[in-house]
DNA sequence: CTTGACCTTATAGTTGCTGGAAGCTTTAGT
DNA sequence: ACTAAAGCTTCCAGCAACTATAAGGTCAAG
């Protein structure tokens, strides 16, 4: 099958697909007599699997990892699920950053009047914040 | 006062500070006779602003509209909030994004026996996922 | 036989910096 | 006075993970 139809099986687009493979993540694929590449089940197999780790959070690096131990029949469940669990502590702490920033913008946004007038209370801990012990946290 | 303190004051790099300048982020920086750039206490003002707003979520291109509001004194602070406010639920969603994530990992690893077998859970999820109408999410 | 959809490669752009090289000036120590 | 270290300058490359664009070859339908 053509790269488009790898591309919907998969769920990655044809552009991804070529990346992947300049980057040596997936095998070169065969070409057909015109020069298109050809995919057999299995190479949309790999993508698929690509497909979903991505989804899933991990790195390129992570998912060459991965690959790895899914061609392995050797591996340890316990180094794959090692894996996992460390990218679960990672999402965790993205997670814990960004809803300090909410806090925060949210603070910003209750303090601001939002009329008409040009004084902004936003603007003015823009500058300020952090200066005074944060107040923001504090909700002083 | 030269670039490094600046930077010091700022909490920026000076990498950076010089960065925003060749994006026009901030403005050019007047310089010493010796060809070194010589900031103010209100050029480091500026800097802080920038430092405040990144760290408070915003990109590159947002913080250009805050500090065009922060130097306009015929704003509206209306329009600063909706920004604040947009910003929200960006974060908001990327957050829900995350924790979709960290969930589905925590299911993953959950069904995987982290022991010395080739056999892993995880592998055999991240190969199939979505395809039975995702079994994760229900913890079928 | 032409149109349009597909395929190919190669190159550049995205975001927000960071690192390094090469070459100034300034500063501190001997 | 000399030297070494630190700080400044510019410019170019690179990171992640693609996406976009250009310029061209191929294929199926009407």
């Amino acid at each position: 099958m053509n790269i488009s139809e790898a591309a919907k099986r998969s769920g990655l687009s044809s552009k991804t697909i070529r990346y992947y493979e300049s980057i040596g993540l997936v095998k070169v694929a065969k070409r057909s007599d015109n020069g298109y590449r050809d995919y057999s089940e299995s190479d949309v197999e790999a993508l698929r699997f690509l497909q979903r780790a991505r989804a899933t959070g991990f790195g390129i690096e992570e998912c060459r990892q991965l690959l790895g131990l899914y061609d392995n029949e050797q591996r340890h469940s316990s180094h794959v699920k090692s894996l996992v669990l460390e990218k679960v502590e990672q999402v965790e702490s993205q997670i814990a950053e960004l809803q300090a920033m909410r806090n925060t913008l949210n603070t910003l946004a209750s303090r601001c009047a939002g009329d008409e007038g040009p004084h902004c209370a936003i603007l003015d801990e823009l500058s300020t914040l952090g200066e005074e012990e944060s107040n923001l946290e504090e909700g002083k």
